[in-house]
DNA sequence: CTTCTTTGGTAGCATGTTGCAACCGTTGTG
DNA sequence: CACAACGGTTGCAACATGCTACCAAAGAAG
C-alpha cells in the first residue's frame, strides 16, 4: 500500500495525512527526532531498522516536507535530519499516541519512557477534544460533515 | 514489517501504539468506525480494500481490544464491528491526524470532510499539548526521560 | 419454497515491498 | 598514512499486498 494505493486524492484529511507520513517507520523517525535524533546513524540504532529502509524513509520525509536535510552542527561534513516546521505539527499526533499506548499497553509500574515538561519535569496532561467553546468532546458528540471549505 | 517486526518489547509507548494499530489501513478502519461505519460492507466501500486485506485488518483489530465483534443492530443474523473503550480512547489520535491533514495538505478553498461538534456543527477546537499546569508546550519545551514507573 | 441478490468472507496467484547481508566511497581519527 | 566510522547502495530471498475468482449463508421477492 504504502507506494501503490495513494491516498492523495481523498477529500478526508486523515487519509492525506497517513499518506504523506508513508508508513509507521516515518512515523518512528519523526518521533526520534522530537527526541532529538539527527543523524542517519542515530535514527538507525535506535530504530533498528534497515539502512536502506532508512534510507527511503528519510528521503520520502524529507519530500514530503516533514523533515529537512541541513548541514550537521557539530561542524563535520555530514548532514543531519531536522523536522521542519510542518513536521513540527505532528507533535499532537506522536502525543495522542504515548499517551494511548501509555494508557493501554503497560501494566502500572511497567518501567517505559516519559515525556515531560522540561521545565517541571512533570508528566503532560492528557490531551482533550474540544469544542470551539472549548466543551470537552467524546467521539459521540461529534459528526463528519462533507463541506466545501467556503 | 506489520507482522514480522515487532515493537512489542519496547519500552516506547509510541512504538507500542503503532504495533497494537498495525498498518495504516487499520488506522482508517478506525477513522471509519467513529465515523459510523460498522458493517464489514460498510468498511469495504468506504476505504476500497481489498477484502481479504480487511478481513485481516478486522481480525487483529478485535484481537486487539480496538474493536469488538457485536450482532448486528438491525437484527439481522451478520455482526457489525464497534469500538471498544479503548479503540474509543484513539480519539485525539485521529482528531489530530485530521488537523495535520487540514493544515497541511488543503489548498485554502478545497472542499474536505469536516469533523464538527454535533451540537453546535462547528469545527474543533485545534489541539494543544499542555503541562500539568496548563501551559502550552511546544516541542522544544519537552523532553524524554527514561524513568520506571514508581 | 424456490430463486435471486447481498453479505461476508476464503483461496490462489502475480506483484511489490521489506529485511538482510555484503559491499563501497567518503569522512573523521590516531 | 592507516584504520575506523559514517552514510549509504546493491542484490537477493522472504514476506505481505492486492486482485480476481469463487463460495456458503442470509435476506428479499414472488
Amino acid at each position: 500500500m504504502v507506494a501503490r494505493t495513494r491516498f492523495d486524492d481523498s477529500e478526508c484529511p486523515v487519509a492525506r495525512s497517513v499518506d504523506a507520513i508513508g508508513d509507521w517507520w516515518s512515523l518512528l523517525i519523526v518521533r526520534d527526532a522530537f527526541d532529538g535524533s539527527r543523524r542517519f546513524g542515530e535514527f538507525q540504532r535506535s530504530l533498528g531498522v534497515a539502512k536502506n529502509i532508512l534510507t527511503a524513509r528519510l528521503r520520502t520525509l524529507v519530500a514530503g516536507g516533514v523533515l529537512e536535510s541541513v548541514p550537521a552542527s557539530d561542524g563535520s561534513a555530514y548532514r543531519e535530519y531536522v523536522l521542519t516546521p510542518k513536521g513540527k505539527a505532528l507533535f499532537p499526533v506522536i502525543v495522542a499516541l504515548r499517551q494511548w499506548g501509555e494508557q493501554n499497553f503497560f501494566t502500572p509500574g511497567e518501567s517505559h519512557s516519559e515525556l515531560v515538561d522540561r521545565r517541571q519535569g512533570h508528566r503532560l496532561r492528557a490531551l482533550e477534544v474540544l469544542s470551539s467553546d472549548g466543551r470537552r468532546l467524546d467521539p459521540d458528540d461529534t459528526t463528519v460533515h462533507k463541506i466545501s471549505t467556503q
